[in-house]
DNA sequence: ACTGTCAAGTGGAGAT
DNA sequence: ATCTCCACTTGACAGT
């Protein structure tokens, strides 16, 4: 266990802050929780208090007064945030050695860093599942675009089948269908007049 | 008041 | 057994 953490559980036993509630879908046992946030530092209710500090220290009145303390919440600074962007760049994991040289160079505690690596990563993720979903999205309209397209060119040249048979019919606005003056065959031409033989025609 | 963002907690899973 | 990652969640705070 690293040492922050080590100071963390030591601050945070008997505090009972941060009870775990059984997730939906996967329950699981009810452990007492005893942590106290990292980034969360007891003050008097109002104070706003630095939070990039070095190690937390503990003692039995900051638990013993915890009924009328409030827990404030971290937020890096532009430096921080900025470097931590810069490393993610570079490498979106730390191994131990980075993440203890980054927690040093930011004054933060490496399970800070570790946290926002984990976060960082899961918004990447989550940003890149909308793209993909977006264009997916993109790629099934354009599916069904052409489906329905081809739908219709299929009606079309089944009431062809039906009726009389001109030699040429403009089909769409990019394919039109005509007699192969060789072969005889029905076929359809594309734009760059490129010849489509038709499936059972003669 | 409501909503989005984000640091941090939790437990499970896999690797060592 | 321990570590690390991930998915899911919580709660503080800022912006509207």
């Amino acid at each position: 266990m690293e040492d922050d953490e080590a100071c963390i559980t030591g601050l945070c036993l008997g505090l009972g802050m941060g009870g775990h509630v059984p997730q939906k879908g996967k329950q699981k046992e009810n452990k007492p929780v005893a942590c106290l946030d990292l980034a969360f530092e007891l003050c008097p209710k109002g104070e706003t208090i630095n939070l990039n500090h070095d190690k937390v220290e503990s003692t039995d009145s900051d638990n013993s007064n915890n009924n009328n303390r409030c827990r404030k919440k971290l937020r890096l600074s532009k430096e921080q945030s900025s470097m931590l962007e810069n490393s993610f760049k570079l490498h979106s994991t730390l191994n131990p050695v980075q993440k203890q040289a980054l927690a040093d160079q930011l004054n933060l505690k490496t399970r800070q860093v570790e946290v926002w690596f984990q976060n960082r990563r899961a918004r990447t993720k989550l940003k890149q599942t909308e793209v993909d979903r977006e264009l997916l999205k993109k790629h099934c309209q354009n599916l069904s675009d052409e489906n329905k397209r081809l739908k219709k060119e299929l009606q079309e040249l089944r009431a062809l089948k039906v009726g009389p048979s001109p030699l040429c019919i403009q089909l769409t606005k990019t394919a039109t269908l005509t007699t192969c003056s060789s072969c005889e065959k029905l076929v359809k031409l594309n734009e760059g007049n490129k010849k489509i033989e038709l499936e059972g025609r003669n």
